[in-house]
DNA sequence: GCGTTTTCTTGACAAATGTCAATGCTTTTT
DNA sequence: AAAAAGCATTGACATTTGTCAAGAAAACGC
């Protein structure tokens, strides 16, 4: 069961070169973990102790305010890395959920294997400063979108950008993630057919 | 006038120690600008050849769109960093602005700037990557509250979070930074007296 | 200081989005 | 296969936010 760890070298080596030897050395500071669809991986209070980086399957990580609204603040697909960053750096208490949208398999990396793993092989440092750039990069496009976009652009740029998104996940996470209700992205599809 | 540098090392040794020796070799490859109220740090269609780190002043990040509509993105007071990251890593021509809201003055520095200083002072790496992990968090809680509060929510949480901003930024610019319109804003204000 | 420009406020009205409740359709569970 | 739970759609109506236009206040430039 080697190809578990396929896909993840694959995205590594589109940024780092590593050599043979140094991803065996990568390899066993991983965890290998299967979710059940609904799982969670992460609970409200609970540190978030691992960046997961996503095999197979997909999750979410979404808040729950005082009145029971749940709001999706990042999906995350094969190939993607999903955590609360904050509480990952920090140690302190998360204040969000993670949990599995299908039945998911992830590779689990805790801080400290992270920088165990960053001192043998200084090469993977340089790919998660990478990494970490192009999450920012990203999620300032969404912010740009975010103020200044009506609901029906959104829904169209999300639609344009990652459309195996609006494929795999049910749609009132996706009016979630958008920042508006079912109903309005229900009547925004009748209205673009 | 070499306490132009002192708000900058102060960051820094809050992230990472660096020896006198390290602080002088890395002063070399900052270059020091002053600029007027309303002038242009960044056009759209040029490539951002700098990240700006603010000395003293202010400055905006924000979008033209066709109908000429201003959306600012981020606001940089002192002691932050504002850049476009993306046109910045990738070369490619930015889609944003960069202008100074007061009379302003940035420390300048370039990518390949930036790459010979880290090969010099390692230690500098580390404080990028920390700094990236910082922003990307604050953007995070910025785009949980994007989605999932109202108007009047938003400008008493940046109220709450950054009271610095609100007395010095006009306030259109903090309704278009909070995703809304300079007339809502105005009611609110009202309502919230 | 004085005129000019920019910014802020207000009101009346329009448009977008939210709320609530009912219904039918899927998917999951047993 | 039946029952239950979750999900999507729709309509009527409420609320929030945007638009436009006008005037007042503040900041700026000379």
């Amino acid at each position: 069961m080697n190809e578990i760890f396929d896909l993840l070298f694959k995205k590594v080596n589109e940024k780092v070169s590593l050599s043979e030897a140094e991803q065996e050395i990568c390899k066993s500071f991983f965890i290998y973990k299967k979710i059940r669809k609904r799982q969670y991986l992460l609970q409200e209070s609970e540190v978030c102790k691992y960046t997961a980086f996503v095999v197979k399957g997909s999750l979410r990580l979404y808040t729950v305010n005082e009145k029971g609204a749940e709001h999706v603040l990042q999906f995350a697909l094969e190939g993607w890395i999903i955590a609360d960053l904050y509480s990952f750096i920090t140690g302190e208490p998360s204040s969000y959920n993670i949990d599995a949208l299908e039945d998911t398999e992830v590779l689990l990396l805790s801080k400290s294997a992270q920088e165990e793993m960053v001192q043998l092989v200084p090469a993977i440092q340089q790919y998660y400063y990478l990494l970490m750039q192009n999450a920012y990069v990203a999620l300032q496009r969404r912010m740009t979108i975010a103020i200044s976009q009506t609901a029906d652009e959104k829904y169209n740029n999300l639609l344009a950008t990652y459309p195996e998104i609006i494929q795999r996940v049910p749609q009132h996470m996706i009016a979630s993630y958008l920042g508006f209700k079912p109903e309005t992205l229900s009547r925004i599809r009748r209205k673009n057919l």
